[in-house]
DNA sequence: GGCTCTGAGTTCGTCAAGTGAACTCAGAGC
DNA sequence: GCTCTGAGTTCACTTGACGAACTCAGAGCC
């Protein structure tokens, strides 16, 4: 099984973090089936053709990680055996999946839109992520956004230094 | 350098195809530095402390795929360089960095929010990822979602049959 | 003109991770 | 007893990442 370590620089923000959780190869696509309603070994293995061994390791880390659980279910005619569910902390990967999506429908598709549709179970209508704040205004992407980092410790912001934001390189 | 191929499965959605691009390790981390501001070759290296080998495929990669542009520039008493800088389709990553930011804040952290906040440039509020419908309605969640497949070739969509949409394993 | 400095790589030996194929193991059914 | 199946584990091989050393081009200094 991978062990996350805190190898990775945390300091600057929590991508390299989460990524130490879902950046190995084929987690993210564990994770697409799971929204999928995957459960099962064979399943996962089937969709993905991964191998054994590795899905194997990738089911193992997000029931270690807890974005994951192992449930045990039993089959008509069959042994006992387990099933995989989303956690609450593995539904909230939903975003990052969507995001890995939509850009992919976008840039990599036919123009069409892609394999797959996102509704809104109440309404109908076509999901996608917004960039929102809390005043309520939508956001048309990076340039909208100001970044500032807060030193370890202190509940405070300042702005970037060296680095700026993403203004600058209009 | 790193040859993208179409060998993952694109068929089901295109998460595997934009893994293809952003998938590889190192590889969202200099975006999230570029995001940040950073061009220079020099200041990706020590940001992320990643291997100079590593660097330049992940670089090459990027421009290759026309997410990043290699710009020359001319600085102060030095030789001409280049530089890296975000393209409108390198800048639509945006969504995919800040969802593994705030997923990482949310569940890494210390509960008091991650190291970097970003805020809205011309109100100064936070800024979030929020899944929203054409509708204008605010949906809280995978479970507000309901995913249909489109079959390969048609404009049209049709229910996932084999894999339930995700509100059947609540 | 020779020497050094620096940014931006490239090369190389080593080690970790992913791959496909074969093997294991436990229970259900015949 | 024999076979079937889901869920792994093991193994030999290949690919990818790592750190250290090497290269290369131009600027500045003497």
């Amino acid at each position: 099984m991978a062990v996350i370590t805190n190898e990775m620089d945390r300091s600057r923000c929590s991508v390299a973090g989460t990524l130490a959780v879902v950046g190995e190869k084929w987690s993210l696509l564990v994770l697409r089936e799971a929204f999928l309603g995957v459960r099962r070994f064979a399943d996962f293995q089937r969709n993905l053709e991964v191998s054994r061994a590795v899905l194997t390791d990738r089911l193992a880390t997000f029931v270690e990680q807890g974005v994951l659980t192992r449930v045990p279910y039993h089959a008509d005619g069959q042994r006992e055996r387990h099933e995989y569910r989303l956690t609450t902390k593995g539904l909230d990967l939903y975003p990052t999946v969507v995001a890995l999506m939509e850009w992919g429908d976008r840039y990599l598709g036919d123009g069409q839109g892609g394999p797959i549709a996102l509704q809104h179970r109440d309404c109908g209508a076509p999901v996608r992520l917004a960039l929102v704040c809390d005043d309520d205004h939508r956001l048309d992407g990076a340039y909208d956004v100001e970044a500032t980092v807060r030193p370890r410790g202190t509940g405070r912001y300042r702005a970037i230094e060296k680095a700026p934001s993403s203004h600058t390189h209009r």
